[in-house]
DNA sequence: CTGAAAGCGCTTACAG
DNA sequence: CTGAAAGCGCTTACAG
């Protein structure tokens, strides 16, 4: 009878059938809840029958809770960030959470997705590669719900978690591995102009050279994307008398960028005629037909701290950033 | 006042400052309510002071629909896959709706997770690489909760629309182009036995062979990853004696493994060697790395479709499956 | 252990 | 145009 109406059963009617209140509906799901063995059963044959399913949206109401988490990504076309969506969409529906997923342009400021996000009460917001106001972060600290910057940092930023990699460290051993290896012309491949981690990737590894009597001599801007890396390139080896013998990019995505157009435009071999490093060591990066070397950030680690950041946040605690360590993958690009 | 109790205020809250009843907060953020200018405005400066949001929660359960739509999808690892999800939220977020993403594995069959999906009410389902019992189709069908499979069909599922690629006309254009180019002994290389995509092309590339008197002489299963690629190819081009000269491998992510497993486990050179075709056109197979000649799947123009089966969903359609057309796209590894 | 009742924060007829 | 009231489908004290 219920049947043809639209829609799905409420647990109105799976206590009409079963003849108990809809208060033991409720009861008979809710783990812990206190209702006899033998009512329970009658409740979920008569649920069984009926297809009764709670209403999930009802609950979070009521409870004032939910267990979907936020999450604002620029874009999923860099694998690094495609994988750590699935990566951590797997780990936190293992503690029971779901995703809200909301698109963003990428290095956008996201002020309005997460003001949306807040609408839907979620219980945490991860923010990939975009950027918050600190008036939003300060509002969502204020409203109890943790907010996580992935692999971003943002200066100022009041209560907003961050966790990344080890910038510092990535940039150090490059530019000491390029050294090792001999190179003395050395050029830095920026992502966004604007990015956290480009801009601590590109300071220590600048900073490392001065220090070794050897600085940056050239620098250009691949906006973490394909073909503003191949321009990049471009613009680094262009002049064959004034050529770089080793390029650091800010990421996996523009070094292989570079090694294409380094081997097919100018028939440079990666390795031998100029050395090639990235950062996050993206499954791509192994392939044969790269062989890069980069720094390698751990995914599975950044993505086990984001999810123990909102199981454990505590709205007294200050913005925390934690670095997750990575290591100097040598391949033979360099 | 409000400002320290956890939380944020509700429609009460900005009703009692502005001094006006809860509904008339409630029709200030409601598009096309009757209500005069200048309570509006005297409601919405109240709400800008609380930091007011109406919570989409409550709103969803009064309405009873929402603009979310349940996602699954199997892995982002292939960037055919990365790239849909992008484009889909993309599109969705224009009409207004946001996505909840539910993780499953590769090919599973996911009942629980659209189960889950339904308990949460959301206004449709899509499901990327992934299979669904046709009793849960039903149900959804019943519930007036469109379902779309994304680059899937299933026989016999009631109610679900389907959104592919054109296996068949890609199958069939391999085939003759590797006929064309002088190919004789021919492979496949199949992604699942259950893939409907894998088993289409596959016949589709069988049948054309059939026809022109150079039958399929050899296949292998890569299980659409790319260990099993490497794997398959191993198997496909191991004795020296019996080699196919062309290997038409069901996605693009495969044939990459097959083209760099060839060049560099076997050092044979694709396109002149041993011919590879794959499926999809992802943005990597045109990396000059590559070249790979492939046959493409508009993911755009299947995105569209998706959404515009969504918008314009009628509880008493029957199935549809909607081909999106390719085309060959000749590289240089055929 | 069980039920009646209040309440979560909204929307939406219904009067005025 | 505006407000009082019912209701969306649950959870959760409160009695018994």
């Amino acid at each position: 009878m219920t049947d043809d109406k639209k829609g799905f059963p409420t647990a109105h009617d799976v206590a009409r059938l079963a003849g108990v209140s809809q208060s033991a509906v409720s009861r008979a799901f809710t783990a812990g809840a206190s209702i006899s063995a033998k009512l329970r059963t009658r409740i979920l044959t008569a649920a069984g029958e009926l297809g009764y399913r709670p209403n999930l949206i009802a609950r979070s109401l009521t409870q004032r809770r939910s267990n979907v988490v936020g999450l604002v990504m620029g874009n999923v076309d860099n694998p690094f960030f495609a994988q750590a969506l699935d990566r951590l969409s797997a780990t936190l529906d293992m503690m029971g959470c779901r995703i809200l997923l909301l698109h963003a342009e990428p290095n956008a400021q996201v002020d309005s997705q997460v003001d949306e996000l807040l609408s839907y009460q979620v219980r945490a917001l991860v923010l990939l590669a975009v950027n918050l106001s600190s008036k939003l972060s300060e509002e969502c600290t204020r409203a109890g719900i943790p907010v996580i910057l992935f692999n971003r940092t943002v200066a100022g930023s009041v209560g907003a978690h961050s966790v990344v990699g080890d910038n510092q460290s990535g940039g150090r051993a490059i530019a000491a591995h390029f050294l090792e290896t001999g190179r003395r012309k050395l050029a830095f491949m920026a992502g966004y102009a604007e990015s956290s981690t480009s801009n601590e990737r590109e300071m220590a590894f600048g900073a490392y050279l001065a220090v070794a009597g050897a600085p940056l001599s050239r620098r250009a801007t691949g906006h973490y994307s394909r073909m503003g890396a191949i321009a990049a390139t471009r613009d680094l080896l262009g002049d064959p008398h004034d050529r770089p013998d080793a390029i650091f990019c800010a990421n996996d995505l523009m070094a292989i960028a570079a090694i294409e157009t380094a081997r097919f435009e100018f028939g440079l071999e990666p390795g031998r005629e100029v050395a090639i490093a990235g950062f996050d060591d993206i499954a791509i990066a192994a392939w044969p037909s790269f062989s890069l070397t980069t720094y390698s950030q751990p995914i599975d680690a950044m993505v086990d701290h984001t999810v123990r950041l909102i199981e454990e946040w505590n709205p007294d605690d200050d913005q925390r950033t934690i670095v997750v360590p990575g290591s100097l993958i040598v391949r033979s690009t360099t």
